[in-house]
RNA sequence: GGGGGUGUAGCUCAGUUGGUUAGAGUGCCGGCCUGUCACGCCGGAGGUCGCGGGUUCGAGUCCCGUCACUCCCGCCA
């Protein structure tokens, strides 16, 4: 008797037949294969599913590792009315044989489909009431069921793989940064509120009264000190805290990121990282996926702010989408054109922004009708133009209600621009430019998508780059930082103080992936001068920037190196792999839209002694009106 | 904060123009069945049609309000 089973013997005496073998398991239900048969095997797991014939009854099995068919003969007396009794989902453990299937018995679905268990004793380990989601099976049920019963969906088999591809995915990141000399360290939890960007999650102190932690949005300013504490290449898998609201593709209240800062280096040289880290996990997770750029041997495309928003009407293009945006205000103001209501437009500052359409000449009616109510409608937009281009006598003709608006000369300038050819239609977005890209792009979208243009099993990289540092804010009439405001600007303080701010660029740049932001960086200002300069621009004055920024601004003081970094998705990056569009599918507990957690009951009232130890008096919302 | 969608049995859904006792599949309970793997066959229980109000002889169905979930806009340096 080994020493495990002589502990067990002693101390659980009650558990049956003790012996050398495990009390609950001797394999797993996903090892069992032809060359076990003959052998006694013990099993533990979920009844996943009951056949009872009567005189027969077959279960499956199942634990983490898989799935294994349980023979159950009435011939073994008081054990089969378990078999009999037990309800799918209680767990159960059994003993017996490991025999071989018939030839015609055998499951070739199944790793474990050549054997079975020939079961000579059976007890139930823990049973299951009726289910509120059924674990068999994919189907949908609603997301309020799968939250409130998390413990129960996880057992199901996608969303089971889901995670693990996740925890799998991690390890590859982790192996990937640690190859290229990265080290991981942990930064604060409790932390202090950053007065830019999202909405905080605040922590009252019960030490200091009236005072708070904030969680950090992202560890941002430890990042960078650790690069000025000489750590030169840091990352970390790292937890991070907004209050905003959630999408499908935006998780309520916390996400992961894969954040990352390296000193001494230059854009490329992040780039070139990040490149590998993706080569190395989308390479090994989706090996059916077809990637395009290997990481390590051919950069990613990188296209600027400017040319990403004509070309795909954002700066998270999805480039699966063969469809490029051209401008053709041009083709709207000579004198013989006649076409009033974009005239009007452009006179005021508006443009126009054509999507080709391959291959829409031969749609019908509708499909353009169709187009044009979901631009009224869904976006808002005055309407989405069209001019259907063919060729009559060896030349481009316009067809369509506008068509008729432009000369012969005017239509083929405007189709060479925008490479058109003969059965092709081209749509036009008429607005003020930020309104007309945004229009643009989203038909460019549903276009592609309507005329199913998207590539598949394919991911599609690149880097946007040059962002503005600044923009007009136009409400309140002044300029705010548009980015990311820990960037470095392109010509430095010199360009602070001599440049309109609005023509400044910033080292910063976005990775994207089929239309996805994966994650965003910057080379970093780490000159206090430069930075008290670039938040003066933005309307900070020097001293709230000092009080604001008092850590990382004194650290600067004292010999910072010149510094780079980004942060990635995680949970975006498993969605992507895991071909899911939504963020619940691949986080394990997440919360609803609502940002509460149905599982815990999370948020709660705390108590008064609570309150009463932080300080904290709650202050009712006033009643609606 | 705003807009769209959904809400009927434990679960997934159907329910016609407003008209008898609100149905199906699955699950559950009972019976039969020795080679199934979504086992099969027979029977049974199970409903505040999200909630409140209104119109009507009569409302799951029409109207008003409200709540919940979800998708989108705002928001997310």
């Amino acid at each position: 008797m080994g020493v495990q089973a002589k502990f067990l013997a002693n101390h659980w005496p009650n558990l049956w037949n003790v012996t050398d073998m495990h009390p609950y398991r001797s394999h797993t239900c996903g090892e069992l294969t032809k060359s076990n048969v003959g052998e006694t095997a013990r099993l533990s797991g979920w009844v996943h599913r009951k056949r009872d014939h009567g005189g027969l009854l077959f279960i499956d099995l199942r634990d983490h590792y898989g799935m294994t068919q349980l023979v159950f003969d009435p011939d073994m007396g008081e054990d089969f009315a378990v078999a009999e009794r037990v309800r799918t989902e209680s767990i159960i453990r059994i003993e017996g044989p490991i025999v071989a299937r018939a030839d015609d018995a055998v499951n070739p679905n199944l790793p474990t489909g050549a054997i079975e268990i020939l079961v000579k004793k059976a007890d139930v380990l823990s049973a299951a009431q009726e289910l509120p989601l059924p674990v068999f099976g994919e189907p949908d049920y609603p997301e309020e069921t799968r939250l409130r019963y998390r413990f129960l969906d996880l057992r199901r088999e996608g969303l089971h793989k889901r995670i693990i591809l996740r925890s799998h995915l991690i390890r590859a990141i982790r192996n990937s940064m640690e190859g290229q000399g990265f080290l991981d360290y942990q930064t604060p939890i409790l932390t202090a509120s950053s007065p830019e960007g999202a909405r905080d999650f605040l922590v009252p102190s019960r030490l200091h009264p009236g005072k708070f932690y904030a969680l950090p949005q992202a560890p941002q300013q430890f990042k960078q000190l650790t690069m000025v504490a000489g750590f030169d290449r840091y990352y970390q898998i790292a937890p991070c805290f907004r209050d905003e609201d959630a999408r499908a593709d935006r998780s309520a209240g916390e996400f992961y990121q894969l954040d990352v800062e390296m000193s001494f280096i230059e854009q490329p040289e992040v780039f070139a990282a990040m490149e590998k880290v993706i080569g190395d996990t989308f390479g090994v997770f989706a090996p059916q996926m077809d990637i395009p750029r290997k990481a390590d041997t051919a950069p990613f495309i990188r296209i600027p702010f400017d040319v990403s928003m004509l070309k795909y009407g954002n700066d998270k293009p999805d480039l699966r989408n063969p469809i490029e945006i051209v401008d053709v205000t041009e083709f709207f103001t000579p004198e013989d054109v006649t076409f009033k209501a974009f005239k009007n437009v452009i006179a005021q500052g508006g443009v126009v922004r054509g999507i080709p359409a391959p291959g829409a000449g031969g749609k019908p009616r509708s499909f353009f009708d169709k187009l044009n109510d979901w631009a009224r409608k869904d976006v808002g937009a005055a309407g989405l133009g069209y001019i259907i281009f063919e060729e009559e006598n060896g030349a481009l003709t316009g067809k369509g209600p506008i068509a008729k608006f432009f000369p012969a000369n005017v239509l083929t300038a405007m189709a060479e621009k925008a490479g058109i050819k003969s059965g092709d239609a081209l749509f036009f977005a008429c607005d003020k430019e930020a309104a007309a890209a945004n229009l643009a792009g989203l038909a460019r979208t549903r276009i592609g998508t309507e005329l199913d243009l998207i590539e598949k099993d394919v991911f599609r990289f690149c880097w946007i780059t040059d962002y503005p540092i600044y923009e007009f804010n136009e409400t309140e009439n002044r300029i705010d930082f548009s980015h990311n405001p820990f960037s470095m600007p392109v010509g430095g303080l010199e360009a602070l103080e001599t440049q309109d701010p609005l023509t400044i660029h910033g080292q910063q740049y976005d990775l994207v992936c089929n239309g996805y932001e994966l994650g965003s960086g910057a080379v970093r200002n780490a000159d206090p001068d430069c930075m008290l300069k670039a938040f003066e621009i933005a309307g900070h004055d020097r001293a709230d920037t000092e009080k604001n920024f008092a850590g990382m601004l004194n650290a600067f003081r004292f010999g910072a190196p010149p510094h780079g970094g980004i942060a990635l998705g995680i949970d975006r990056i498993v969605m992507l792999l895991a071909d899911q569009q939504n963020i619940r599918e691949v986080t394990m507990y997440p919360m609803n839209q609502q940002a509460e957690d149905l599982l815990m009951g999370a948020p709660s009232e705390p108590n008064n002694h609570q309150l009463r130890e932080l300080h904290i008096r709650h202050i009712p919302p006033a009643p609606k009106k």
